[in-house]
DNA sequence: CGGGTAATTTACCACGTCGTAAATTCCATC
DNA sequence: GATGGAATTTACGACGTGGTAAATTACCCG
């Protein structure tokens, strides 16, 4: 059984609140008592329990993270830019894979998967704009990424519009005109996902130029995979739809159309320039590289969690929802080429 | 503020421990009370408190996970396999990332890193043999990989030697003979981490295929990751070493060797076959797809959940270590190429 | 060396939950 | 309707910590 305060308090003959003050570094301690505490500590190799103190405070310093899952390249890297960032605040992460479902995301929110925790930051992927009355929950929250815009409670998004038809005009600059979308989302979907606001600056970069807009450009995908990435640039291929430039929403999908480019022996960028959009650490290695819209991932897990912490501090007087996006940058690699003169 | 079993019971008309009695399906409680207690739990959206909860049982419900990155994609998809395990069992995982810095991990195990949990699953990186005595501690303890053996604690690894030599069969098998192996340990690091016993397996392989040891074909790298793997192949190229196979001590290795071999131009695998190790995603879609040893990460989590859950329950009496390794599987996709006849 | 103020330490209790044991209610039986 | 044993509910307290306020000690000054 681990030691407590009170045996410490024993070892060292001093009151358990003594003991106490010595731990959370209180002023009135004489440093001659302060060091037979501290001798007795380790002696007992004491640790004082995060549940009794959790207990005591009204919080854990634990903080949520609800992601649909770590094995998207994405959220492995969003979930180690926040557990950096909570690390600084002296807080533990705690970690829940919602694989994208509504209903997990739901349980989330109602504190029913990630229990004992101050708060949570939730990237929803199944929920949507019709569930933003069920945000309104007395857990702290913070949301991520665009699938529910001005809901009640603070959000960290991204430049998504923008940075899209940057990447699209990137594409431009490089001579590309025929630019497929991949990734595009299904008509039927109205939430303002990612995918549909990265359309939008796929559309705004077309109608900047002046370059009419072709249906058959945009691939629609379910999920944001490599394999459907491959799928959608094969099928392109099949129906021999004429194209010299990719858009790939994630850069998944554009590993996926490098691969499916390069089985058709389609030389990327000589022929097909291809740009991503997360700048995930396997853009850099894959062949040829990727290049793609960065984000800002660090800032964004940086504001998330420093909003997150904020809210749980204020604890009640509900100021009203703030929203945030850090600026994003267009990353150049192999995958599209060197810039037209 | 949350409202606590104090509360529901007042609502509910009942005492608290009746409350407390309906949440934890106590045998005695009328069917007409239960749902009285019911109702007001839903009328006031209890949730019990995690940390009273904690304090009361002297457990958390939470086990810590501590690997070097979730950047690497081993990390993050075994950290996946482990959120399930855990969740099969009602558990939550707190993950810290450990840099693979020595001192974190031992501050990991001396519990000062994941507070307020029951348990430690450990991937070390940094530690190694020497730092065998530290893992005597009282907090539950399960090992993962190859950095420690013979510990006192319970441990989770794989069929290095075994599987690593079946890889280089594998290359064999299609008719190559000068393999070079990426990612060999440097000689001077004696302890028996994953790459000594994959290169034990190696020597096993070309030793049963009476093929000499070829020094120039032992690539000794640093880190494993993709950038080291490219490094150490553009080398070889460089020196004009002549080899027709790759065996990478992991994917990541693996695929910067891809990498370093479609820039000059090698074809994969008609001219160098490559296999790598780990089976992550990402193998399915390089380009090539790699062939890969699936050290069956499922399983391995599976087990170590295990082993935590049952040393947490346990508690105290000191069964002796366990050592578990789950079977291995050699997956073969495009970069090794069909068997020769 | 007494008096008084500031510094330091302590006693007590509540945080929310649930095990224990005691109290109460229920119900079948006579 | 009283009896008794079983079923159900309740009172009490402890888990470990730290805030509050009271108690004690230290120390300065005359």
């Amino acid at each position: 059984m681990r030691s407590t305060m009170r045996d410490v308090a024993r070892v060292a003959g001093v009151s358990p609140k003594t003991v106490s003050n010595v731990i959370n570094d209180h002023p009135h301690v004489r440093s001659h008592v302060r060091e037979i505490v501290r001798k007795a500590i380790i002696e007992l190799d004491y640790r004082p329990n995060q549940s009794a103190r959790g207990l005591r405070y009204g919080k854990t310093g634990v903080i949520g993270l609800a992601v649909p899952s770590l094995r998207e390249n994405y959220f492995a890297e969003l979930a180690d830019s926040v557990i950096r960032a909570a690390e600084k605040r002296g807080l533990n992460v705690l970690i829940g894979q919602t694989n994208g479902d509504r209903r997990n995301e739901l349980d989330a929110v109602r504190g029913l998967r990630l229990q004992g925790t101050d708060g949570l930051l939730l990237s929803p992927q199944g929920m949507g704009q019709r569930d933003i009355d069920a945000l309104n929950v007395p857990l702290p929250l913070v949301l991520l990424g665009e699938r529910i815009f001005g809901g009640p409670t603070d959000h960290v998004t991204m430049h998504n519009v923008s940075s899209a038809q940057a990447a699209v005009e990137h594409l431009f600059e490089r001579g590309r005109s025929r630019i497929a979308i991949i990734g595009a989302p299904d008509p039927d979907d109205t939430d303002p996902g990612s995918a549909t606001l990265r359309l939008q600056g796929y559309r705004k970069a077309l109608d900047t130029a002046g370059i009419p807009e072709a249906p058959e450009l945009i691939c629609v995908t379910g999920h944001w995979s490599r394999e459907a990435g491959a799928v959608a640039v094969r099928r392109l291929i099949d129906d021999q739809v004429p194209f010299d430039g990719v858009f790939a929403l994630n850069d998944s999908l554009a590993l996926g159309a490098l691969r499916a480019l390069g089985e058709a022996g389609i030389r990327v960028p000589e022929e097909v320039a291809v740009i991503g959009f997360d700048n995930i650490d396997e853009a850099r290695f894959s062949v040829p590289s990727l290049s793609s819209v960065d984000p800002g991932r660090d800032s964004i897990a940086e504001m998330a969690v420093q909003m997150l912490v904020e809210r749980v501090r204020e604890n009640g007087d509900p100021r009203p929802p703030r929203l945030s996006k850090p600026e994003f940058q267009i990353v150049t690699r192999e995958s599209t080429g060197p810039a037209s003169p």
